[in-house]
DNA sequence: ACCAGAGTGAGAATCGTTATCATGACTCCT
DNA sequence: AGGAGTCATGATAACGATTCTCACTCTGGT
């Protein structure tokens, strides 16, 4: 019923990609990553890669304000949310312990089925805050 | 400094469509719809106003899993956020006492800064559901 | 009525993402 | 090793939503 799922050197090197870098990306941010490090991948196949770890749950995607996905390889497998930094896309996993039960309720209590919620909070981090002062 | 912002038909029509509906929908949607209504107003018009809107704050707007924006004029000016029907786009408007407290603090423990939180619910309601036994 | 300038809209242009499809790589069998 | 059958790749075309262009049309104020 399921593919095999080969492991080729386009794939390992787009899984490698995600392992290095702590920030979410996006496909395209990858694909060029990838030329510049030699291991050239097609763009397509970058796509496909990230489709099919996102689906298989091994990498967590989100959108950006303006729609673009990015995609990021996390510690944790279980549900949890994202600390993003809007310019440099360094992310900090969190819990919203209380955020799940109320979810679930406020759904349920509206007549709602197959709850799910979409919890993600963006800011500037540290680094991108000291590199923004150092301009101006 | 902030231009005039005249009113004119179509930006009356667009924001018509609006109140009309308690629907999330999308600008292509409020497109075919005023042009259905006899209201026709050019796709970019309907963009443009939207945008404007949301701008201004009068519409909210969310994104869709694949990326499109939904634009609705909510009932409540103040900050909320929403649960929404996954197939119709109906929304209910809703309050996360604590996520608010729990999204600041979350930051700014971890060293960021300009903390923003996204918190939508969606699900499926109880007239989708309906209609989809129906057709079962 | 008149005019400066904001607003409009058809269509072109962007841009991220997906679909095609011919070519290449891998698996398994003999 | 040789070959069939299958999955994967990648250049490129196609898509779909959104934005941009720009000549033309209104709005709002005098
Ligand atoms: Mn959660
Ligand atoms: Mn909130
Ligand atoms: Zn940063
Ligand atoms: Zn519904």
């Amino acid at each position: 019923m399921n593919q095999p799922l080969r492991m080729t050197k386009q794939r390992a090197a787009v899984a490698e990609a995600l392992q290095v870098s702590d920030e979410f990306r996006s496909a395209q941010q990858l694909h060029e990553l990838l030329r510049d490090r030699g291991d050239a991948v097609g763009l397509a196949t970058v796509y496909r890669t990230l489709q099919a770890l996102a689906d298989g749950g091994d990498v967590d995607v989100l959108r950006t304000d303006d729609g673009e996905a990015l995609y990021r390889r996390c510690a944790r497998t279980e549900h949890h949310h994202h600390l993003v930094c809007r310019s440099c896309g360094r992310a900090v996993e969190i819990d919203g312990p209380t955020v799940e039960a109320w979810a679930a309720e406020v759904g349920s209590t509206h007549g709602f089925a197959d709850i799910e919620h979409t919890v993600e909070l963006w800011g500037t981090c540290a680094a991108c805050r000291a590199s923004a002062d150092r301009a101006s």
